[in-house]
DNA sequence: CGGCGGCTTGAAGGACGTCAAGATTAGTGG
DNA sequence: CCACTAATCTTGACGTCCTTCAAGCCGCCG
């Protein structure tokens, strides 16, 4: 299945995309429609370690996710680096750099990763005759501020850990994918990153999940079996 | 001084808002500014502990601080309370309230606090129409979303301590008063939850700080004595 | 004065990180 | 298809930073 060029199917990945409720027909007016369709631009194939954009420069799109997963972060002063977040299908990527102009973080694909570009400048200038558009942006962008909870928060390993599972196969499930089994595009040290926590304590604490029989592992393949009992565990973190 | 009914210097306090730079007669076009200033409603006095919204109720408004301090906070199933932010003269609240229509924080009052109160439905409408507003608002929701990085980082209690001490100073020198003399108008417990550490830790932290002639401390009152030192110990919490 | 909450300080314990060594897999070229 | 190397992952032993627990101090207010 190729989303690229031929794009037959434009639809079949607007379903699933943060934008899909005001680009696809849906009682909303033809004309203004279209000019959100104009206006769209469709990027990739990106390869797993390519970067979509990097940290400092200059902020001009804003991008959805149409295929594959990726990854943003940003490097600090020690070399370091920091996983910001993982971006599925149908979520956006780059909001944060609407204030300072700059993108702070790279984006970096984990697989072979399509996108839906958006000029900013475009976009927010079609916002003001639309305002399903507006509102959607709003909403976009008060979303991505809440999302900050899971590291934010002052919460165990375990608890972490339990909470990011249940969030993936929630977000997974939300665009119609299997809730229950799942493969993990990124590495034990990309998840370790974006949990604040060594590799080593990755390990530990799936191996304990596994044994607990909470879920079953076979490498990246994940299976949960006790969706309730991860529920429990990482309810702190999972009710805001 | 009472920023309350008589509202003679309603300028006084714009000049500091995060609104000013649009609510402010800058080549703006009278009209519209009239209708920003109908929209805003002046609210308070608070006293300390009082709270301006409760989590869970319906989101209608977004506040602006005019004067006094706002911690925002959440509590967790176990009943721990966990600080998310504290709120400045000048700085907005109730922003990531938006997508889910419901305050996700209790929002309490440090001291006597005055707000502005915009009502959320009438800002977007208006936004619609003044294309300022709405490029202010995503500025505004946008470098909220940043600003969650000194809690989410991967960093020690030095270096969010002394992070901590320079934005605040920062932020007080945005507003017009002295970066190195302060009054922590939050206890040494909100410190601590709002840097996800404990209140015995912040003291310890405070008190090598001194010893070190870093700082000066005297209960709340603080005096920052080398200000590159503390931004060179916070420097990977700084450069975002 | 006495009680209370916020703050400080010390000592002990724990959760997680670091270090090091293997194990397993993936990538590459023959 | 099979070596060979590099990268990722796992597992154990140990160290450390921070929390927890406990006690004492100080300012505030009834």
């Amino acid at each position: 299945m190729d989303p690229g060029e031929g794009d037959g199917d434009t639809l079949r990945f607007c379903t699933t995309c943060a934008f899909g409720e005001v680009c696809l027909p849906g009682g909303y007016d033809k004309r203004a429609l279209q000019e959100l369709h104009c206006l769209v631009e469709h990027v990739g194939p990106f390869r797993a370690g390519d970067f979509l954009f990097r940290s400092g420069e200059r902020f001009e799109s804003i991008y959805a996710v149409r295929a594959g997963t990726v990854k943003t972060a940003t490097i600090d002063e020690e070399g370091r680096e920091q996983i910001l977040g993982f971006h599925l299908p149908g979520e956006m990527i780059g909001l944060s750099a609407i204030h300072p102009a700059r993108y702070p973080c790279d984006a970096i694909a984990l697989d072979t990763v399509y996108l839906c570009r958006f000029s900013f400048p475009a976009l927010s200038t079609l916002a003001t005759r639309m305002p399903g558009i507006q509102q959607q942006l709003f909403r976009l962008l008060s979303a991505d501020i809440g999302k900050a909870a899971l590291l934010a928060g002052d919460y165990n390993a375990n608890e972490r850990m339990a909470a990011f599972l249940i969030l993936f196969a929630d977000r997974l499930a939300a665009r119609g994918f299997s809730a229950t089994r799942f493969r993990l595009s990124m590495s034990r040290g990309d998840i370790a990153s974006y949990l604040r926590l060594a590799p080593e304590t990755v390990s530990r604490i799936l191996r304990r999940f596994r044994d607990d029989g909470l879920i079953r592992v076979d490498e990246r393949d994940i299976e949960l079996l006790q969706v309730d009992g991860l529920r429990q565990l990482g309810r702190c973190v999972l009710n805001h």
